[in-house]
DNA sequence: TAACGCATGTAATACGTTACATGATTCT
DNA sequence: AGAATCATGTAACGTATTACATGCGTTA
């Protein structure tokens, strides 16, 4: 489970409210990691219960600010230093195109154009959001959540390209 | 849900047993889409109540030899072409890779340096895999597994290797 | 005959999504 | 006053992981 280690690093760069985490993993965490408001409150709760995040202040509306507590610093170091990566992940993409082959081939390439139209966008919307990201002058992790979030290999564009050629030789 | 899909893609392939099918998960697919043997068990019996997949035959130890029906078919059809694929999937190594700045330099060079070990590893390893499909003829939908699902841009092992320089910087 | 790998299943628990529900503040 | 947005929560359902449980067939 990392939904709590990642609130635990969103609320240590800035606390928040629970409103606000949801946003921050809508727009910055968007291609490594979603998470809805449903899950976010409950968690923000048991987070507290085991003195890992603390309510430091209370706005209008209800809303709360928590920040991380030094126990919930310690709990995301050791999360990061001493337990091992899940590597093994699902893949919809991967999944998707492994299995267009057993499509014929007219069927096939529908969807690979889809796949590709979308591919070229994404790139192209990357290619913007890391000039943004380099103009305002983030570093540090924004760049692997853009690369590997996005999953969209640019050497891939050119074999989705070669198999919808390939689609037209049968 | 896409777990049934997988399993329709399987069988589709190649008719089999429960047993053979967690290994293929575990073997040709285990980096695209992950499975025990404890979800597909029930998945094939609901696949069998929706007709959607049948028993053809029966071997040594209770096993049984499951196919797709031509319900099946049409129902992978439908999904690979009329269904909106996922694409906001989580991503453990995205997730780690950004919350990792959170860390002293010390800490966040260890931490990058088993990434980076893995990595090269992985890279390896893609590498060897991708020339045995390539002897074997494999092609069609075993290089976006490959690819995509080892998630491992070669580009991103500079750009750990940077990473690492600079925690040496501070 | 004991150990090992093949083969199938269920139960308990944890995690994630969608839908339901409500109140407070701001903007028009 | 009404609509939109901020803000928090719960319930129901579906999916995934881990642990438990058992029997068959082969090989040493």
């Amino acid at each position: 489970m990392s939904l709590r280690h990642a609130v635990l690093g969103m609320l240590g760069q800035q606390p928040g409210s629970g409103y606000e985490l949801t946003q921050w993993f809508d727009r910055s965490l968007s291609h490594a990691w979603h998470a809805s408001h449903s899950q976010i409150y409950p968690e923000l709760a048991k987070l507290e219960a085991e003195g890992l995040v603390e309510v430091i202040g209370e706005g209008p509306r209800r809303s709360k600010t928590w920040a991380v507590t030094q126990a919930g610093r310690e709990e995301l170091r050791r999360w990061l230093m001493e337990t091992e990566p899940n590597r093994a992940q699902r893949n919809e993409t991967a999944l998707r195109w492994f299995l267009v082959f057993r499509l014929e081939p007219e069927q096939r390439r529908a969807v690979l154009e889809r796949e590709l139209a979308f591919v070229e966008t994404a790139a192209e919307q990357r290619r913007v959001l890391a000039e943004q990201l380099d103009a305002e002058g983030k570093t540090g992790g924004f760049r692997p959540v853009l690369e590997l979030g996005a999953r969209v290999d640019p050497a891939m564009i050119g074999w989705l390209r070669e198999q919808i050629e390939a689609t037209r030789r049968t």
